[in-house]
DNA sequence: GATTAATAGGATATAAGAATCCTATTTATT
DNA sequence: AATAAATAGGATTCTTATATCCTATTAATC
C-alpha cells in the first residue's frame, strides 16, 4: 500500500537516527538497510531537498539528520517522497458545487486521514527507542561500530 | 495512496448498488462513473472473478452485484483489485528469527491495519444510503431512468 | 597541488500500472 | 437463421515508478 520509495526513505532515516550522529555514507546506509545503493542516492537527495537530512560532500562526508529524531514524524518522511493527497472534493462532481464529499470519497479520504494521523503522531524518536529492535539492524550497527573503531 | 484501479472498482460497484438491480453495461457504468470504458471492462472482469459481481453476456446482458450491498465491504472490493498486503515479518530481517515486527514495520503495518479495519467495517449499503450523495451521480442515475422508461 | 572519497545530477534502462484496441464468444430479438 | 448488443480475453501502447550508470563537483588528506 505504501510505495517502495517510502519504505526506503523511512529505512534510511531510521538508519541515520540509529547511528552515533557522525555522517553516514550512501553505501553504509544501503548495506545496513538492504536498499539498492544507486537508488538510495536519489532518495537521499530527495530527503535533503525536503529538509529532513543534511549532506556534506567530499571525503568524510555523508548524511546526517537535519533535526533531532523527536522532531521528525513518519508523516514528514512520507510527505517528502510520496505525499498523501487528501481528497478535497469528489472527483465525480465536475461542477464542484458540493463542498462536502460524497459518501464514497468521504470514506476513502477518512482512511487516508487515519494513516496521516498515525504517521503524523509518530516520531522517529519513538521508533528507534521502542522495544524489539530489528536484530539484523542491530548486527549492522555493531559491525559499523567495529569498522570504525 | 489508493490505486486508480481501486478507485474505479469502488465506483463501479457503487454504480451497481445505486441502480435498480437490472444489469448495467460497461458503457453505462463508465459514463456514470467517469471511468475509461475500455479499462473499466478489465476492472469488471476482475470483480467477476473475485465473486463480487455477476455478468451475463449477450443482448440485454451486463453486470449485477453478486450479493446484497450490505454483504459487500469496501475492503472486499479493494482486495479484488489491489489487496492490502499486511507485513508479516520485518523485510530487513533475513533470518526471520523474530516473530514480532521491528518498530518501524510495526508502525507501517499498524497503519495498514487501520485502513483494513475502516474499509472492512464499511458496507456498500452504508455508503449508498448515506447523506450528501454525489450530485453528479444523482443526475446520471436520473438520466439512466429516463432513457429506460 | 594531487589524490581519494564523498554527494549531485543527468541520462538511460527496466518493470509495473493504466489504458486502448481488436477479435471471439454469447444471447435476446427479429 | 440473421442480426445486434453485450461480455471475455489477447495483444499492444502509454505512462509512471523503480533502478542503474556515468560524469561532474566538492572537500579532506597526504
Amino acid at each position: 500500500m505504501f510505495s517502495q520509495t517510502t519504505e526506503y526513505a523511512m529505512r534510511a532515516v531510521v538508519a541515520l537516527a540509529s547511528g552515533d550522529g557522525r555522517p553516514m555514507t550512501t553505501k553504509q546506509i544501503a548495506k545496513m538497510m538492504r536498499v539498492p545503493p544507486s537508488y538510495l542516492a536519489k532518495v537521499l537527495q530527495a530527503l535533503v531537498r525536503g529538509g529532513l537530512v543534511n549532506s556534506t560532500r567530499g571525503l568524510r562526508g555523508g548524511f546526517v539528520l537535519a533535526k533531532p529524531p523527536a522532531e521528525i514524524s513518519l508523516l514528514a518522511i512520507m510527505n517528502v517522497v510520496s505525499p498523501i493527497k487528501r481528497i478535497e472534493h469528489c472527483p465525480l462532481d465536475h461542477e464542484g458545487h458540493s463542498s462536502d464529499l460524497c459518501p464514497l470519497h468521504r470514506r476513502l479520504d477518512h482512511a487516508m486521514g487515519l494513516v496521516e494521523e498515525a504517521f503524523g503522531s509518530t516520531t522517529l524518536q519513538e521508533v528507534i527507542s521502542e522495544e524489539n529492535p530489528c536484530p539484523t539492524l542491530q548486527e549492522e550497527l555493531q559491525q559499523l561500530r567495529d569498522t570504525r573503531s
